[in-house]
DNA sequence: GCGTAGAATGAGACTGAGTCTCATTACAAC
DNA sequence: GTTGTAATGAGACTCAGTCTCATTCTACGC
């Protein structure tokens, strides 16, 4: 499996086309991509790895919680946040993964991180089939769907 | 697949043996099976499916939202009860799995509902050679796994 | 059975993530 | 420039979840 943690960067590509793309789904939705909205976004995408507000309020003081929140939740309709409700009492934001790539979760239970990784190619084959399988069965209408791994971090069963 | 939504009842077997077990479970830990902890086994037992804090308060009224909370965290604590984080922004509560069975979830982005499910023998496979992986490649220990189907459930989708 | 130490409980104050309101500011169209 | 509308900042507000502390229960030794 290639994972990706801490080392993919969404925007490596090319770092306006992202930045036009999202613009594009705001207008969608007729909402504008002003400056606040930006810093958010720049933010998210060069961190790699799923953000908590206080991350965000700390990386961007200048932007206010309100406004933070906001931001987040206009570019969550927009389709291009995306929120994970991680193992402690709070919500993390990432960028949807249209805009960067499919990917699962670790989750820390001792620090709380967030770590990305890309699954192979089996396991989403694997993973398809049995949303195919509930789709039929459950009535129910996937949309997505996430892994998330519980467990140490490196960092933390060092100690 | 086998799918379990709404239908299982972890306790179906023998109801007097899962009170034993979490009985067992809470002693390990110098704690005493309580009315108040045997009512929210009770409830979550037989609810089949992962209740929120509104849930509980409402099913059991007179275990007071304090004494609920603090139940269930030392019934986490036993490893008798497991905490999830759903998309919307409160927690829910079910019994851990080696008290029933492993499974995974189908959220509702609409409702809120979950529902379990259980994997397949195929899938799982997948999974823990995906997890093994990721133990060797990211010095990361995992302890436990969740796979969240994000969606519209049947009865939201119906209307 | 009785007394006592420690655990469990209930009531309610407290904390802080997340939401809402509203006055102010920026922008787009004419 | 003027005007209507969207976006923003400040801060009050809500409510899930935690903490504290006085009271009640339970286990155990006598």
């Amino acid at each position: 499996m290639n994972t990706a943690a801490g080392t993919h960067h969404p925007a490596d590509a090319s770092h306006s086309d992202l930045h036009e793309l999202v613009e594009v789904h705001l207008h969608r939705i007729d909402q504008r991509y002003t400056a606040g909205r930006q810093a958010v976004v720049e933010l998210l995408a060069t961190s790699g790895r799923p953000l908590s507000i206080s991350d965000i309020a700390r990386a961007i003081p200048d932007v206010p919680r309100s406004s933070a929140y906001r931001h987040l939740s206009d570019l969550q309709d927009a389709g291009v946040v995306r929120r994970i409700a991680a193992n402690d009492e709070f919500a993390r934001f990432e960028l949807a993964e249209d805009l960067t790539h499919h990917h699962h979760h670790l989750l820390c239970s001792l620090c709380g991180r967030v770590i990305d990784v890309t699954p192979t190619s089996d396991f989403e084959r694997t993973v398809s089939a049995m949303v195919d399988e509930l789709t039929r069965q459950q009535g129910f209408r996937a949309t997505s769907h996430a892994l998330d791994v519980i467990g140490h971090c490196a960092s933390c069963h060092e100690n």
